[in-house]
Parts: C-alpha cells; sequence; structure tokens
DNA sequence: GGCCAGGACACCA
DNA sequence: TGGTGTCATGGC
C-alpha cells in the first residue's frame, strides 16, 4: 500500500477537525511570549502566566523589559521553569531593542532565513520557538516541528523516530506547498490530534488517520 | 505519588 | 555530534 502524501494527511485532519485558527494569542509579542513560556509545558499552565503578565500589565515589550526580574518570575511561575524562563523574555526583549527597535512589526520585515539566525542566537530560543515565532507571530512560511509531529509522522512511517529537528523540518517543506496559511493550520492539526485526540484515547477508531498505515515497528510492537 | 506536558542549555566524552 | 542532567509547575 502507498503511503498517502502529507497533504493527504492534512486534508483528513482539516476534514475532521476544521482550521484550528492558530495560535491562541492577542498580539505578535503575546505568541512569541507563549512560545517560550510553553517549553516542555502543558499550555493550561501557560495560560495562568500569562493572565498574569495581562493583569499586571506586563505583557508587552515596555512591561517585561522594565519588570524587576524577582516580579517577572512571580508573575510566570505556574509555566515551571519560572527563572530560566523570566531569563529568556528578558533576552528577547533585549533582542528586539537591539536588532529591531524593540518592535515586532519591525522584526517581521527582516529577511525570513536572517532572522531565524539571529533568534536561533538568542538565549532560550531553539528551533521549535524560533520557528513558532515565526509562523504564528511573524506569519511568515516556515513549518513548525515539535513532540507532536515527531511522534504522528515517525508512527506512520514518514520519518525515523530519531529524525533530527531540521530533518523533519525539510522533509515537510519539501512536500509541502509553500504556504504560511497550510503550515499554520498543519501544525496545529497535529498538536489537536496528539494532545487531545490520541493522547487521551491511543489507537481509537474515530481516529481521522486510522486508515493511514503504521510503521512496521509500530505495527509489531502494537501487536505483541 | 509518579508521570507528563506544544524545549533549551550546559557539560562531557 | 550525540548523550545526559537540569530546570519546575500543575493536572491527572
Amino acid at each position: 500500500m502507498t503511503r498517502p502524501s502529507l497533504l493527504d494527511m492534512y486534508r483528513r485532519l482539516l476534514q475532521a477537525f476544521g482550521h484550528r485558527n492558530w495560535w491562541p494569542g492577542r498580539t505578535p509579542l503575546e505568541v512569541a511570549v507563549g512560545a517560550i513560556l510553553t517549553q516542555n509545558t502543558a499550555w493550561s499552565n501557560v495560560e495562568k502566566a500569562i493572565a498574569n503578565l495581562r493583569a499586571a500589565g506586563a505583557l508587552s515589550v515596555k512591561g517585561i523589559r522594565e519588570a524587576p526580574a524577582r516580579r517577572l518570575e512571580r508573575l510566570i511561575r505556574p509555566s515551571g521553569y519560572f527563572r530560566q524562563k523570566a531569563k529568556k523574555l528578558k533576552a528577547f526583549v533585549d533582542f528586539l531593542d537591539r536588532h529591531h527597535g524593540g518592535s515586532m512589526a519591525r522584526m517581521a520585515r527582516a529577511e525570513l532565513q536572517d532572522l531565524r539566525k539571529q533568534l536561533l542566537g538568542v538565549w532560550g530560543i531553539g528551533p521549535e520557538t524560533a520557528d513558532s515565532i515565526l509562523c504564528y507571530a511573524l506569519h511568515q512560511p516556515i513549518f513548525v516541528v515539535d513532540a507532536y509531529t515527531r511522534r504522528i509522522l515517525s508512527r506512520h512511517g514518514y520519518l525515523p523516530p530519531d529524525a533530527s529537528y531540521d530533518a523533519i523540518q525539510r522533509y515537510c517543506m519539501d512536500r509541502l506547498p509553500r504556504d504560511v496559511g497550510l503550515y499554520n493550520d498543519f501544525h496545529a492539526q497535529l498538536v489537536h490530534l496528539g494532545k487531545d485526540f490520541c493522547n487521551t484515547r491511543p489507537r481509537c477508531a474515530s481516529c481521522p488517520l486510522k486508515d493511514f498505515p503504521l510503521a512496521a515497528s509500530f505495527e509489531s510492537a502494537a501487536s505483541r
């Protein structure tokens, strides 16, 4: 049996779930803050931290820039790793100030690959966080890879489970039309499938991908 | 009470 | 270049 294309997979998920309308965030900065706070953390905890920042008037470039470190830590505490993440928020705003006049809008005008390299040079911003900011805050055509992407694509045999971030991203971008809206929604669909579907009801009969072939290793493990 | 969640970094061989 | 330890909260 031939493996369905990635576009087939997206169409199937879209049909099942509808457009996901990601990312949950009111402004580009809020999206970037969420991208940093959600590192290895459940989104429900990030929501609490963002609500704290908003209530304290600190959910802005100026607010983060001027907040004392201890205050920032206290506000984002529910999102976990709060000492590290407070430093990361400061590092991001410092980068924004130094390279883009403290403005997300100005940052959005930079050339995409240059900007990606710049972001990866900021302490606390790795590939997934950089790409989330580029795709969801700045609407740039970059495919975001995360744990769900890796898990789902490897489970269905598109890639080995130990494929690198860059390899997965290249694989997807080489096989999908260069379309920001598609990249945005496909990743959102994968997260929804992984988090709210497969996670709570593993291999359930109503999975939209139930007739997609599984990786041989996964088949043998499942049949044991 | 243990496991996991929309990672990234430091350190080491 | 790859493996391991660390960072920390909240829900189940």
